[in-house]
DNA sequence: ACGTATTATACTCAGTGTGA
DNA sequence: TCACACTGAGTATAATACGT
C-alpha cells in the first residue's frame, strides 16, 4: 500500500537553523488523536499525567506498541513515525521537545572518562527491540521533579524570550540530556566509574549511536576518534571488528537506507533527498547510491513507484 | 596493543546529456 | 534556456600493511 505521510517540516514549527529548538506541551483524548507521522527533527517526549499506547514505526526497528503514563520519558528520532492510540476514556498530557541532532553539546564527551554521559540520546534510542522500548526511561517521583523543574524553565524561557533566552534554552536543555542520561545510566547498571574499563564494543556502540544520530551531517574519523578517546587507528581498527565494515561504508549503507525510503515516500528531487540524508554534492550521493543498490536513484524512485502500482 | 607510512577510496568540482 | 541527473578526473581523507 503506498500511504503518503505527512512529513513534519522544521519550518512549520518556526524552527530556524540558528537556534533548531521548539517545546510545546498537549492534550491528546480520543478525539484529538494525531495520525501516524514523521518528523525531520528529533522529538524528546515527557509523559506529564495520563496513559495511551505509543505506537512507533522505522526502517530499523519495524513497528512497536507500548504503554506509556506519567513520568515516561520517549525519544523519537528522525524519520520514525508515531502517534498515540487512545482508548475511549484515556486522556494524555505530554510535553514535546523538538530539536535538530546537533543541539545536543557534544563536546562534553571529550573529557575522558565521561562518554557515557549523553547515553540517553546516543546510545538508549538505537537499540535493538526490545531493549531500547524495555528499558524505555521510567522517571521515579524524584527524577519526574529534577526533570519538571528543568522543563519548565525552558517553557518559561521559550515563551517570554527575553534577552538571552536562546543562550538559557541551550543551557538547560543540554543539562535536562545529561540529567536523562544518568539516570538512563543507573538504571541500566552502567553507572559511574564505567567508563575506565569500558570495552570497545561499549564504546563502538556509543560511536555507533552518534554516527546513527549525525548521519546528515558531516562525520570525521577525528572527531569520532576524540567521542571514543583513542586513536583514529585503533577507532577504525576496532570499529570494523565490532560492526565487519568501515566507519564511512556504515555511514553510507545508513544513509542509503534513508535515502531509498526518502525517495519512495517524498516527492523531494534527488539532489534534495542526498543533502537531507548527508550528501552535500548531488553527483557524489547518485555515485554511492548507485554503487550500493545497482541503480541510480531516479531509477529506484520509478521502479519502486512502478512495484507499488502493481501491488 | 598501538602508531607510522603507504595505499585505497571518499569526496569535490567541472562539465555533459536530457527533458520541459 | 534552465533545472536536474549523472560522469570523469583530481584532491583530500580514511583504511590498512607492517613494524615496534
Amino acid at each position: 500500500m503506498n500511504e503518503i505521510l505527512p512529513l513534519f517540516r522544521s519550518a512549520v514549527y518556526g524552527i530556524d537553523p540558528s537556534f533548531p529548538f521548539h517545546i510545546e506541551r498537549n492534550v491528546h483524548d480520543r478525539y484529538t488523536q494525531l495520525q501516524l507521522h514523521a518528523h525531520e527533527f528529533v522529538e524528546l517526549v515527557y509523559v506529564v499525567g495520563g496513559t495511551a499506547k505509543h505506537r512507533i514505526r522505522s526502517a530499523v526497528f519495524g513497528e512497536q506498541r507500548y504503554e506509556i503514563s506519567a513520568g515516561d520519558i520517549l525519544i523519537v528520532n528522525q524519520g520514525e513515525e508515531h502517534t498515540y492510540e487512545l482508548a475511549h476514556d484515556e486522556r494524555l498530557e505530554i510535553v514535546n521537545l523538538l530539536f535538530a541532532p546537533e543541539f545536543v553539546d557534544d563536546s562534553y564527551l571529550h573529557a575522558p572518562g565521561q562518554s557515557q554521559l549523553l547515553d540517553f540520546f546516543y546510545v538508549q534510542p538505537y537499540l535493538k527491540e526490545p531493549a531500547r522500548f524495555a528499558s524505555n526511561l521510567k522517571l521515579g517521583f524524584r527524577g519526574a521533579g529534577e526533570i519538571e523543574q528543568i522543563i519548565g524553565k525552558i517553557e518559561n524561557e521559550f515563551g517570554a524570550r527575553r534577552l538571552g533566552y536562546q543562550a538559557l534554552i541551550r543551557l538547560s536543555f543540554n543539562e535536562l540530556i545529561v540529567r536523562l542520561s544518568r539516570f538512563y545510566s543507573e538504571s541500566v547498571g552502567t553507572g559511574r566509574n564505567r567508563d575506565v574499563h569500558s570495552s570497545a564494543n561499549e564504546y563502538i556502540r556509543r560511536v555507533v549511536g552518534y554516527v546513527e544520530r549525525r548521519y546528515q551531517t558531516d562525520i570525521e574519523i577525528s572527531h569520532l576518534a576524540k567521542l571514543a578517546c583513542c586513536s583514529e587507528r585503533q577507532l577504525t581498527r576496532s570499529f570494523r571488528q565490532a560492526t565487519g565494515e568501515s566507519v564511512v561504508r556504515f555511514v553510507h549503507a545508513l544513509r542509503i537506507e534513508k535515502a531509498k525510503a526518502l525517495l519512495v515516500r517524498y516527492g523531494d528531487t534527488v539532489a534534495e533527498i542526498g543533502a537531507v540524508v548527508g550528501f552535500r554534492d548531488a553527483a557524489y550521493f547518485i555515485k554511492v547510491f548507485k554503487r550500493l543498490t545497482g541503480m541510480t536513484p531516479k531509477e529506484y524512485r520509478m521502479e519502486s513507484q512502478l512495484a507499488q502500482s502493481g501491488e
